[in-house]
DNA sequence: CGGCGCAAGTGACAGCCGTCATGCGGGGTT
DNA sequence: AACCCCGCATGACGGCTGTCACTTGCGCCG
């Protein structure tokens, strides 16, 4: 019997995938949680075999969540479910040290499948992400981060530079950096990329 | 007994609504489809009592869907399902004659329940959503959100002129337009409210 | 100590953005 | 005809943006 934790802030998903896993006879889903501390707390109580966990959940996400199982040594896997096909996504999943990443655009059978892989100590990783993420490497560092998330939201340099503790100027040399990496030609598309990548 | 033909995307919560739906002993999931146009097919191949439709699904939307549904006049009900609490998108469902419209945050169990009530001859509408689409008009017109929405995307003005044969001036005064209507700050801000409020 | 690298800042320039007042022509109203 | 509204255009203004060359201060390491 393989036993489950299911973390997804969506309710009505959370509710449909529940009753997907409990169909199969060799799983059993202990329970479900809608956001990130929840399910810290559920895990801790009920101590699952493996964990399916959405990355966007309010307070704190998937890869978070993956991310504090590894530093207090949990001894159970981790497979996150998402919607996001972001090579950034994977990565820092992996180095999470998830054994599996599936989309939601896979057919539902994989995720039992998926389940069962990972409970024997395997991996299931979604195999075209996979190849884009070793290809691909975020050349953005931590200030260009930061800056460039903000921009996306509409402000500009010098509220920016308020936030940040920087001058107006620097912002604007992070940005024209961000900007230049990213082969974009203005901060918006600069934005769009890289979130579309999972930079962000 | 309750006809449903499901059409929803991510293979994944497809697959795993209809295991929901399916436990119900008064439903029955005649099939489902990953997007609009094959939706449209099967439609009226299986003439199911409801549509459950996400909006989001590649080449039809799950509102152009219910939008011919209703130009043909088909005699079946139609159910959105969506993530996306967008007062713009209500307002325009129901202007599609849709008879329901949940949200994906919603608990599972309303998914059945609302399909029963809409089979009866109901209506199930998000209540909190439905209160935010009957106080916030659109206030944008057609050259504002085609501006809009090409400027979200990171085009520049001149740009944007080229795209819908405009001098560079107009553009930049459709633009100044949308920003004080939404009373946002620069275009950015202006893109992403009007976004979030299913404007666009 | 000297030198290197790195994060942050400066200043200047051209071009784009947001705003506003104003103009023009076509379509409809009276 | 006189009128007004509407979509589109123009031009000017100040501020913001993107780029680049160059400086400053600080920690590190040989």
């Amino acid at each position: 019997m393989i036993r489950v934790l299911l973390a997804e802030d969506q309710a009505m998903v959370r509710g449909a995938l529940s009753a997907l896993l409990n169909l199969e006879s060799d799983i059993e889903v202990l329970g479900s949680a809608a956001d990130g501390e929840t399910a810290w707390r559920e895990l801790q109580r009920l101590k699952p075999d493996v964990l399916v966990t959405d990355i966007e959940m309010p307070g704190l996400t998937g890869l978070e969540l993956a991310q504090r199982i590894q530093r207090h040594e949990l001894p159970m896997k981790v497979i996150i479910v998402t919607t996001f096909a972001r090579p950034g996504f994977l990565r820092r999943a992996l180095d999470a040290g998830v054994s599996g990443y599936l989309l939601k655009d896979a057919p539902a059978e994989n995720l039992a499948e998926a389940l069962r892989t990972v409970h024997r100590g395997g991996r299931a990783i979604d195999p075209q992400l996979a190849l884009v993420a070793w290809t691909e490497a975020d050349p953005l560092n931590d200030r260009e981060r930061q800056v460039l998330r903000l921009a996306g939201e509409g402000l500009s340099a010098g509220d920016i530079a308020t936030r940040l503790n920087l001058s107006h100027g620097t912002v604007r040399n992070y940005l024209s950096e961000a900007i230049g990496k990213l082969g974009a030609g203005n901060r918006i598309e600069a934005f769009r990329l890289a979130r579309q990548k999972g930079w962000l």
